[in-house]
DNA sequence: TATTGTTATACTCTATAACTATA
DNA sequence: TATAGTTATAGAGTATAACAATA
């Protein structure tokens, strides 16, 4: 083997693309085993705690009246519901029902198990890979909180 | 500041999809500024080369009678044209336009640009988030080639 | 008045199945 | 027969604008 030469900001552009595209791609692959579409699995991965029409509309990214269409669709299956919040009756909590807990739980760690490279990175890998990605995506606000989901 | 601690593979879970979603927020915004959508996006950057229906169909990984639709409103927008394979009629390749490869090459600008963090690695940083990315997203096949777009 | 969520609308993306034209 | 691409269809995601209920 050669001495592996560095990549180019360019170069590097193009593996983000293709981890970003792996990493939907399974994660569409379990939620679709769920019988669950992408945007429905990332629902459910955020609601670890209930939350507005409106947040989960910022953090999945898009308009709020769509968020009513895919909130409609889980509830229908039994895996959330709205509840009407007690201090601003505008507001309606979305939360998590028993079953759907135990999907998002499932995914999770299906999740986990399908990145087996993931789990085989030792301590120092582990700390740079976060550090690295930190550096190249830094966090700009309440967007880019915690989602397993992506 | 305390001693980083090393974060766990679940930990590391959450921050591959806040990456991988601000890498296709980042892209969604660039073609939303042409006046395209992400896949329409992402069909232009994969086509530094011609290719068949059927080979994009494959890096985007969706069916075929999709991209019949998602070319056509490119062909409408004169970025792209079909030309009859000589070697087998019944094989269209997809080939940009002049147009088409000065919007590809406007988007690439743009994605580099706004993604400052990736220009400001060092060399070593830029190896190591490559070896990093390759571990946790091995390469599988055709699926893979190397794509902007993501 | 301003805000939360919904509805109506139109467009894009998506897979499945049936079709055509080639091979 | 098999393959490349299209069409038809139905469902899901998307933004915009208008609306009802509440603040």
């Amino acid at each position: 083997m050669p001495p592996t030469a560095p990549p180019t900001p360019a170069d590097l552009l193009d593996h983000l693309a293709r981890a970003a595209a792996a990493y939907y791609r399974h994660f569409a692959d379990v939620a679709s085993r769920h019988g669950l579409t992408l945007m429905q699995g990332k629902t459910l991965s955020l609601l670890s705690r209930p939350m507005p029409m409106r947040g989960l509309a910022g953090l999945l990214g898009c308009d709020t009246s769509n968020v009513t269409g895919i909130v409609d669709r889980l509830q229908a299956r039994g895996l959330l519901r709205r509840e009407v919040d007690p201090t601003d009756r505008r507001v309606k909590n979305v939360r998590l029902t028993g079953q759907g807990e135990q999907a998002v739980q499932r995914i999770r760690a299906e999740l986990m198990s399908g990145l087996t490279g993931l789990e085989h990175l030792d301590r120092e890998d582990r700390l740079a890979l976060q550090r690295l990605l930190t550096r190249v995506f830094p966090a700009t606000g309440a967007a880019e909180a915690p989602v397993t989901a992506g």
